[in-house]
DNA sequence: AATAATAATTCTTATATAAGACTTAAGATA
DNA sequence: TATCTTAAGTCTTATATAAGAATTATTATT
């Protein structure tokens, strides 16, 4: 059998601590030399795995203090910029939250059984309080018990938080596929634009811990006064 | 005065040879223990300034062989998929090359003096066998003299290897903003498709090393068969 | 109780050595 | 001359120690 080097065996079960909520965001791991210890390996084999890790986005070190699990800003896997670069965070109006079967798509993207429930959420999003996105949310029905009955007006504005806080789910990645479109009669009514309006379309997946897919979601971005970009241009 | 780690000494010397063509894509470079004899440091500071310029996309490692210029591979930067995740390389017609004195947005995107020349570059580029991509593409005529008095057939589909073998300058980076759009009269000729058709603009600046800003290039896209995704979702 | 100094802890940078895995070069053999 | 074996080179993984920089905890002083 292939040998596995040691590194990417810490890697894995500090990976499996992650994903089974071993560590809450913010908080931290032991430190290094205790980690080297509990694995008897050495501090540079365990450094070797944190290194990974916190390239992948998911920890955070602190010189003088410790690695952290990596929190969630607001902005944190948002990619429209305003055309001079500048950030702005997008705030949430829920139109509606409702259980569906899953349809084809759905089901291909979140990786469901067939006749699965999914829970579909309808928002509009705003910027400098002008509505500019329109987005269609599909979460799996049986991870978030509970998430159906919510009140629409109660759905938090950042919904990767609210998974993570409320129901344990975390999201560590996403992978997103961009596509031209224009605006439908719908859409044209949320955004307040003509119908044919240029719209770029976001269809994303987003992940947890082992790139399980969490939640599939089509937003609908109005572009006359921001731009996608990723990465980011800071980073 | 600040003291910088010798290993961001040592990435920024190596940084300074590719940058000067040091060495050509594909040349290996010396080996670590001759580097580390050459910086007089330690084989494990020499692997730390290669692992960044690695992660950078600068160089690529070969276990047994030596470490590598980075080649740039036909496929290299080009973010648009087959619907099914499939990558087809791109096929070019070049309209045109002109020299032209750089607009506004010319000179704020490539660092231009007033008063500066650019070489523009219409072209459309083809998807299996289809006009998908209307592009115009904007260089520096001080990069790269001569480029103007070639014919438009001659200029080959890819820009970037032609800038880096016939004038020495090679593309590391680029960064794009992308924006919905619709057809232009001239845009719907040319990609055979109706005016108001949706189209996928991407902006793009392409750097050389140390972030100089090379080409400014806008593509108009098709996304009726292809999508949009960086980084691409293999890496 | 508040503040300052000291100590202990953390990660970061840097050194060193060595075995394993892979590739290439050199020498031996047919 | 061609092929095989061996040696030498490369990067990768892993060990170890130690000083520097930053943060936190403890102790001493006011």
């Amino acid at each position: 059998m292939e040998k596995i080097p040691l590194y990417e065996q810490i890697k894995e079960a500090l990976l499996g601590r992650l994903a089974s909520d071993h560590w809450r965001p913010g908080e931290l791991l032991p430190s290094e030399p205790k980690l080297a210890e509990e694995f008897d390996v050495s501090q540079g084999t365990i450094r070797r795995a944190l290194d990974d890790l916190v390239s992948q986005g998911l920890l955070v070190r602190h010189q003088g203090r410790g690695t952290a699990v990596t929190e969630h800003t607001p902005f944190g896997f948002f990619h429209l910029f305003r055309g001079d670069g500048a950030r702005e965070l997008p705030q949430s109006k829920t139109l509606r939250i409702s259980s569906n079967q899953a349809s084809r798509t759905e089901r291909d993207s979140l990786e469901l059984a067939s006749g699965k429930q999914v829970i579909r959420i309808l928002r509009v999003r705003y910027l400098n309080l002008e509505p500019k996105i329109f987005e269609t949310i599909s979460v799996s029905s049986d991870l978030f018990p509970g998430l159906v009955k919510m009140s629409a007006r109660d759905l938090p504005n950042t919904v990767y938080r609210f998974y993570e806080q409320e129901f344990g789910v975390p999201i560590v990645g996403k992978r997103e596929r961009l596509r031209a479109a224009t605006a439908t009669k719908s859409e044209a009514r949320y955004l307040h634009v003509e119908v044919g309006t240029p719209l770029l379309e976001i269809e994303c997946v987003a992940y947890s811990h082992r790139t399980q897919p969490i939640e599939w979601r089509i937003s609908r971005c109005l572009t006359d006064e921001h731009y996608y970009c990723n990465p980011p241009e800071s980073a």
